[in-house]
DNA sequence: ATAATACATGTAAATGTTGACATGTTTCAA
DNA sequence: TTGAAACATGTCAACATTTACATGTATTAT
């Protein structure tokens, strides 16, 4: 399916950029729904170049460090502009090691269960905490009001990861509250 | 990490079976988290009974047809038990191929935004309907009133399937009301 | 009867992903 | 000035996962 191949090239499409920036991008932007190492994509860059779907040009920056800045091919556009209309079937459902834990709840007695799960909620509402803070600055200096935009797009994969977020905690609290009002 | 070896576990731990049934777990029960297929899963198998955590017994069913029925070690008991402890960090958001289309919103007009985000709901609500029938199955044949035992497992991680999937659907209309109000 | 479907188990090649190895430059703060 | 952090690019081995190949039995509906 070559998924990272579309991310790449959507991110280079936006603006040209290295491997280093790329990286970046998916520790930072896009991180509430895709990730790749540098060790995925600089081999992706060289074969996306080989397609001809990007090229780049070597600067330099200071004395001698070579940055590679990669630039969208009108090849690449056409693609990336194909993939994006595709009707593709739903995405088996992601994996989610913690749920898997849950699942074999059998295993616990009621104190552990607690703990796992409050440990759990606490690491999901710090990182919910950041989403909105990332929120919050996105409101403050971007405009969305153009619904075709990048800055739109910007703001709905925060809000569809701050809303994804807000609903584990929920589940994660129900699960709490069912287990602490149990008997057992 | 050996995510597949304590799905597996885990299940055999439940009861012993084989690795067609296995592989029916993971489409049905565990399909709201996890997902293996028959070529993972019976590699695994093979590890994890060279690793004296599973053994197996064959039994003959009709006539000739041979069937592997894996039963759970003392040792599996053991490492089982000691994973479902274990406080590891969030894990990096799943991937989601709808959201990085969505993030890259700004390569369609708006009949195209309309057209690819309806689809997408629909995909969703027609999931949602499927994971609703199999909570009404769920609460009609099963007693969940006590928390440690495997039918509460059964219902949390279907309780935060369905709650997972209402979400998505929220975030879809809330993203298509925005568009469709949109004067470009 | 017979054909389709479900049951049952495997392997091999290709692809996707991570973690470790490997190297060097530039900037910024103490 | 020097050391840490950020910038920058790559490879390789191992592990995870999918798709295709490969084979055969048992049950069920027509």
């Amino acid at each position: 399916m070559r998924k990272l191949k579309y991310a790449i090239l959507g991110l280079i499409n936006r603006k040209p950029m290295t491997g280093y920036d790329l990286t970046a991008e998916f520790d930072k932007a896009l991180g509430s729904f895709w990730h790749a190492k540098h060790s995925q994509i600089y081999p992706e860059l060289k074969k996306l170049t080989e397609e001809n779907l990007i090229t780049y040009e070597t600067v330099i920056h200071g004395e001698k460090l070579e940055k590679k800045v990669y630039t969208i091919t009108e090849k690449g556009k056409q693609e990336l502009k194909n993939w994006i209309l595709r009707d593709e079937p739903l995405e088996p459902t992601p994996k989610d090691v913690f749920k898997l834990r849950a699942y074999f709840i059998e295993l616990m007695n009621k104190e552990e269960i607690i703990l796992q799960f409050s440990r759990q909620l606490a690491k999901r509402q710090k990182k919910l905490e950041i989403l909105k803070s990332a929120m919050e600055e996105l409101l403050k200096t971007k405009d969305i009001s153009n619904v075709i935009s990048e800055e739109f797009g910007d703001y709905i994969v925060l809000k569809g990861a701050i809303m994804r977020e807000q609903t584990y905690i929920d589940w994660l609290k129900e699960c709490l509250d069912i287990v602490a009002k149990s008997s057992e």
